[in-house]
DNA sequence: TGTACATCAGTGAACGCGCGTTCACTGATGTAC
DNA sequence: TGTACATCAGTGAACGCGCGTTCACTGATGTAC
């Protein structure tokens, strides 16, 4: 993000130049950005080694050195872009339609990708592990962006032709929960896929969706007196 | 290593006798495991170093040999023992009354609880990678207890005094809905703790329970598309 | 255009440290008589 | 009970390997004239 991948000539030449140089410091840098994407992904931050990462990348394991500057720093460039990936990707998921259950439908579509990407179901949970566990900057980075995510998401429901947050959840935390469902449910599907079918997460945001619209006045209480005989517990 | 606690006195001495040996053998076991779950909790596996384990469990390093074989083996021993606890732990909340939002609420606070115990957390996440990245024993273990718990779930929805699925969701499925909303949530949570109080799981179940009550017969999804395959890979 | 020089992305052998693991040993506990 | 011996949980120094990191060097590319 810092790097460009072209200008930055001291000299000041040509700036129509093709500039064979940052080209190629350009092409070393998201190669080794891939590979440590996918070896951070499947070893594990802690039994990751940069030589692995170099081999994947088919640079020397110096160039690693000279363009991160060190096995933190790589992971925290590669989160920075994954996560700038994962924003782009929710919310133009999102924003690319009005209609109600199409969205759904979209969002179930990327649920199965998402948890289907094996490296990216493995880097996302390995990034947030590393968030929490060194409460710095990169923890407080990903939670604003999740932040950010999740406000994307409440704007756009709001916009829904069913806009009535209903008696029970805020649209902000009706966000919230479809965010941990999305999760939740990529998780589950992770470890058993026969599980969460495709549909599986659009019925049940539908089902969410259907009861904050049509429920907006009846039932302050989804446990209406139809309890058998326990009163208290 | 299934290594009693007790017993296995070769010499078939007195059977009720303390047997200093074996306690002593016990408690160690149990303090490398406990000593196990925080470092590889707040490190991950792969930072994890059997020196700090051993040092936090207050023996030397050649114990933790001595009773795991290895990290690896280390590390299995600790999986287990604690899978067996958030089974006991899932269940034991939901078995513990019949009447609806009591559950619900019961559920909320034990999300609060999971979420709030750090070390629970990272372990259950780091667990998840670990089995995932080795798709060895490990992992099908985990999933056959994830799928015994969402059974278990969804034989105690089945008695609930709204056991109609809906029209949308089957009982099971509403069980895998709950655990996934349940692990999205208590990682939500943890990367920012004020978007999910303590109510939001349990108002978030009412209103899917409360829909799949009241809509038994309203069924407005044409939403059935599921892909074909696009499983593990 | 051609030549001489400057720049700098890339290289990889070498270093030293920390790790997982081993194993000869210790001494408290258990057993035999 | 007391004594001699056996057992075995626990110890920690030592080993060797693999890791992250460094740095003197290379050579292709860019610049000056």
């Amino acid at each position: 993000m810092s790097d460009n991948s072209e200008g930055d000539t001291p000299g000041r030449a040509n700036p129509a130049r093709p500039n064979r140089r940052a080209e190629g410091k350009a092409r070393t840098r998201e190669a080794v950005l891939s590979a440590a994407g996918t070896v951070f992904a499947e070893r594990g931050y802690g039994s990751a080694s940069v030589e692995e990462i170099a081999r994947q990348a088919g640079v020397a394991i110096g160039s690693v050195y000279a363009h991160f500057g060190g096995k933190q720093a790589l992971f925290a460039a590669l989160i920075a872009r994954t996560t700038a990936d994962n924003l782009d990707g929710a919310t133009g998921t999102l924003a690319e339609g009005p209609d109600d259950q199409g969205m759904l439908d979209r969002l179930g579509a990327q649920l199965a990708e998402t948890a289907d990407d094996r490296v990216r179901a493995l880097l996302d949970a390995e990034t947030w592990l590393y968030a929490i566990r060194n409460d710095d900057e990169l923890a407080t980075a990903l939670a604003d962006d999740d932040r950010r995510t999740r406000a994307s998401i409440a704007r756009i429901l709001a916009e829904q032709p069913a806009p009535e947050p209903g008696p029970l959840l805020s649209t902000e935390e009706l966000a919230t929960v479809l965010t941990g469902l999305f999760h939740g449910l990529v998780r589950q599907r992770r470890m058993d896929p026969g599980s969460v079918p495709d549909s599986l997460f659009g019925r049940a945001m539908g089902l969410v969706n259907a009861l904050t619209a049509h429920h907006t006045d009846a039932a302050p209480d989804p446990a209406d007196g139809r309890k058998p005989g326990s009163t208290a517990d």
